[in-house]
DNA sequence: TTATCTTTGCTAACGGTGTTAGAAATTATA
DNA sequence: TATAATTTCTAACACCGTTAGCAAAGATAA
């Protein structure tokens, strides 16, 4: 009785390929061009067919934010573990950061721009949760090595988080026309001042 | 012969009359919400005469958002003034960026969210370049005070503004849960230190 | 093998969106 | 008053996300 499986096994396979198609659109023709029925007409497949896989289109969208979340926390975790010092990994962390974000555009738009979960909720998806555990450990490191133990890790998270942020969400929404290059030592720049308010 | 006067005059009254009915939706329903039709609707006119005032919608957005500009140098403005030494004018108007966004949710999601021209275009509107200007001002007195002269005032710059518009970014997209008093001490904090790499 | 039943996928529609061509109505000029 | 110019409208185009309801295909049981 292998039937169901088989049955299981296709519509997986269907789903998998909404979702290669989608992410093909995606890159093609950036975030917002992406509509159910482009994906449909790719997969020769009739709309409703997607909402069997999929609740909405923001379901689809949230897939890719998750996987985004998911893809960074990878990266940064990586570069972690080449330093000792909590400081260095604070600054290697925030280096991978931003080259995530500048080699995933379409990723970074994602989980930022679009399809952003509404407020309670972000903190519920796995995804970025462990993205936010894995800083504050670091954070926690740093913060019991500097002059200021009792300094909230919640606290520098969100800030470290802001600078990260915001030098990439300004840079992505053209306000700032300046070279890679200069982004990434502003980066650095504002990741060094984060840096020594945590021992000063 | 007064009459091309009047005309003119009835037509900039529509030309308000469109803005005043769009903005009235925007606040209501939000910023996704607005749609041409709605405001045709709204102001009893068909929908193409609103074509014969605006381009696009984008281009309405477009109007909101440099009036946006306007309304936070306005008040960058006001505070800077209020203090003496440079670092202390950074902080102000810091604080009173944050303030704004924080009042003018609407305005500060159209001028960084929708309606974003093209990364080129975006220093060409008076508005956005007369906000650049105006930090630039206080950050050069700022780094002339401090030990590092040479530093790059338009880098400097990118880091303040990145800051600033980080843990709001933040924020609004449901990223942080946590209250208005505590931003703003993120916001305080994460100036600090970049007050601190000004002249150390 | 045939008849029933379940699952699957389809067509077609609903109610929206921004935008524009072309006709109609209004207004000013000769 | 007749003609010219302007203004405004209706109606359409080409999209969008979403879903109701029907047809076709598949599996199951007699």
């Amino acid at each position: 009785m292998g039937i169901v499986e088989r049955k299981h096994r296709m519509k997986e396979e269907v789903r998998c390929l909404i979702l290669e198609t989608a992410w093909k659109q995606i890159l093609e023709e950036g975030v917002n061009a992406l509509s159910i029925r482009k994906i449909a007409e790719a997969i020769e497949y009739s709309v409703p067919v997607i909402y069997t896989h999929f609740e909405s289109k923001d379901a689809i969208l949230g897939e890719f934010m998750r996987k985004g979340y998911w893809l960074l926390n990878q990266q940064m975790e990586a570069v972690k573990d080449s330093e000792a010092d909590p400081k260095k990994q604070l600054e290697a962390m925030a280096l991978a950061y931003w080259t995530f974000s500048h080699e995933n555009k379409a990723y970074y738009q994602l989980m930022f721009g679009v399809a952003v979960p509404s407020c309670e909720e972000a903190l519920r998806i796995p995804e970025v949760k462990a993205f936010g555990d894995l800083i504050k450990l670091v954070l926690k490191e740093a913060i019991a090595q500097g002059k200021r133990p009792d300094t909230s890790v919640e606290f520098k998270f969100f800030t470290y988080w802001s600078i990260l942020h915001g030098q990439i969400s300004i840079r992505m929404n053209g306000g700032a026309p300046y070279s890679c290059e200069m982004a990434l030592e502003i980066v650095k720049d504002a990741i060094q001042g984060f840096i020594y308010t945590l021992s000063a």
